[in-house]
DNA sequence: GCCGTGAATGTCGTATAGCGATATAATCGT
DNA sequence: ACGATTATATCGCTATACGACATTCACGGC
């Protein structure tokens, strides 16, 4: 036995890292599909995020630069770019703001709306799939922590 | 109301998206983490499941190239252009195949051990901590499907 | 009402990672 | 022995995210 697998068997829990690379290998798979299918529709998986995004943006405030790059993730400069790009490919448009002109707002165009609601109702489908093999990995990797708080809520 | 609209709340079911949009989230926030805690032990998240894949992989084979590229997902290219990169940071090391000289197989450094210990336990630690709410979002929108199997197995 | 501070967006150059096309080497079946 | 297939590697390209910087605007103290 070589010098790494006796570290391996001794300092890590082979099962741990089985259950996490299950879940990995499910995310991934979702994701997968994810981005074939927003390339399906000619468009990529970032594109698919940002129609969600604006989309489902409260209606009052309107959809912000500053908010894409905080329910993305993205710094504001991505975001930027993100909707530079869905722009050019007729997915969204800017908007000016009336209330704040350093602001830009964001709205679905038609061709737009269509594309989101084929690629959730696909996405849906896919969940309705696989979701439950995906939550079933991730419930066995939470089931296998030994957290203190779990005794005191179950 | 604008065309948009009308589109939005006739065509499209406004609870189906937001569930849909709020699982995404969980879901970034996730990765994110998994980003984040890579990159501040110096390698990418990538390579961390790269380690993962490579230490998880099946003894009596070994870890080909094709068997990682099949696990994440990628084309063997980038498969072969990883374990480059994660070679180059000491990571992982090829070794020859004696039985099959095609093949090159990978194995985990004490250094990427090391790492993976570490980075493991940080994402039990933080699935433990938002796996739950995960698994709710996610749960919520398989939920909410109407699948006929699911009459059958209820 | 003016001005400084900070917020919101935009621009530009850079880096990285994945991919397609292509190349090379080794195995296998017949 | 050789054609077909498998496994890995190389190269050029592209897309996208980022940091650093620039610009425009709002807002509060005076």
């Amino acid at each position: 036995m070589t010098l790494t697998k006796k570290l391996k068997t001794t300092s890590m829990q082979p099962e741990r890292l089985a259950e996490l690379v299950e879940f990995r290998y499910r995310l991934r798979c979702f994701l997968n599909f994810s981005e074939m299918a927003a390339e399906a529709e000619g468009i990529s998986a970032q594109q698919y995020q940002l129609l969600q995004v604006v989309a489902a943006a409260p209606e009052e405030r309107g959809c912000s630069i500053t908010y894409i790059s905080e329910r993305m993730l993205l710094r504001h400069n991505s975001a930027v770019e993100l909707v530079d790009r869905a722009g050019r490919s007729g997915l969204v448009r800017r908007v000016a703001d009336e209330e704040d002109h350093r602001r830009s707002l964001v709205e679905v165009t038609d061709k737009g709306n269509r594309l989101l609601i084929t690629l959730v109702d696909a996405h849906l489908r896919e969940i309705d799939a696989e979701g439950p093999e995906l939550v079933r990995a991730l419930q066995k990797v939470i089931d296998s922590c030994p957290t203190t708080k779990r005794n005191g809520t179950r």
